[in-house]
DNA sequence: TATATTTTCTACTCATTAGTAGATTGTCTT
DNA sequence: AAGACAATCTACTAATGAGTAGAAAATATA
């Protein structure tokens, strides 16, 4: 696989290696989000756990603000996948649906969701918070969809389409609060749990 | 109802105004939390908002974290005996549960649940953290202890109580982020709707 | 080989804001 | 009336942390 070991970089490699290091950025700093906080993580520590200087955090990404806002635009383009897919899938609209929130807790669960979650709009600027803003609207309205397709091949509960997508996509975020990676149920296994009970809904049938 | 007007106060009047005082800093503290988030608010800005100076503020409480405590407590508080009624309360387990689910969502719109929703164990002090985790820990065994019963009077579906706590908890936390108090949902109105769909589940029936 | 470019560092600046010192004024208590 | 106490202010201190200037080393290009 490997080629010949030269130490001269080819430009791929180059540009390759640079997207790498601003990749490793992005993870250690959402991570440290994720665990202590945004405004308890100051690039300096973000800079010590990659044992580099905070000026090379700069040389990558231009400032803590667009840090963060990379950070949760990698979740929410997980969610939006996810949800593109689910709009392609076959099956009723109830079978849809469930895939896609099936992923969708399970991507609250990773790294990036889970920053997608904890940021609250405030912590980022303005033009910042207006995209954050843009991609979640995207994502709730296709949540909305295959609620409505289902209504209306009736493989979903008749009903208001906007609360439930409120209530569903409430109780799939909040494990990215209180789950622990290092816990013995998996994210699937959460996941499946939370959808099962949404699905059915604590009545007895 | 009102005595003499005299500028003279009774010892009661004094701590009964200081009380007011207390509680003026907590109510503009919340508000402006919510609004802005507890790192972008200074307490020279909940000075501002009630016109006095921020030396003020530490005249009727110890510090910053001690701000947000309170605040966070009292929204605890209110759950807390939330909880306590239901759980004394008549009717079948699945009544008593939907009662306190109810009640739950409409204190997570108001100012101090909201608080203690948006806030993340990281904003606070080793202590207050303690205190904080404790306490939500109260309410959420209050909760599952409605579930289990309902599940023993056969009046709420066999499952993972554990899990169906999470799943009520999580859909009833996310108002608290998206719910605006200028709306034209009332709480009640939108707590009777996610409510409903977490009884029924989204599959018909 | 000379020059430009990239990556990284050390050592700053500067703004914000939590928290305090100490004075001031008014109000009780004795 | 004298001394204590409460409430509030102005004017600080001190720490934190975002962001930058400018040098140094390595690497690439001409």
């Amino acid at each position: 696989m490997t080629q010949s070991p030269s130490p001269f970089q080819t430009p791929q490699q180059r540009s390759h290696a640079r997207a790498a290091k601003r990749d490793a950025v992005l993870r250690a700093a959402v991570q440290m989000f994720n665990e202590r906080g945004f405004h308890q993580t100051s690039l300096d520590d973000v800079a010590a756990r990659l044992g580099v200087s905070k000026p090379t955090i700069y040389h990558y990404l231009g400032n803590k603000d667009q840090v963060l806002f990379e950070c949760v635009t990698i979740g929410l383009s997980q969610l939006l996948e996810a949800a593109q897919a689910s709009r392609e899938a076959q099956g009723s609209g109830a079978d849809r649906l469930t895939a896609f929130l099936l992923r969708y807790a399970e991507i609250n669960m990773d790294d990036f969701g889970r920053c997608v979650i904890r940021t609250s709009d405030e912590a980022l600027g303005a033009e910042s918070r207006a995209q954050f803003h843009a991609l979640k609207r995207k994502i709730d309205t296709a949540m909305r969809q295959l609620i409505e397709e289902g209504m209306e091949d009736g493989s979903i509960a008749p009903g208001n389409a906007k609360m439930l997508a409120f209530t569903l996509a409430g109780a799939l975020n909040w494990p990215a609060r209180w789950h622990d990676p290092a816990g013995d149920e998996t994210p699937a296994q959460i996941a499946r749990h939370l959808v099962q009970h949404l699905a059915h809904g604590f009545l007895p049938r």
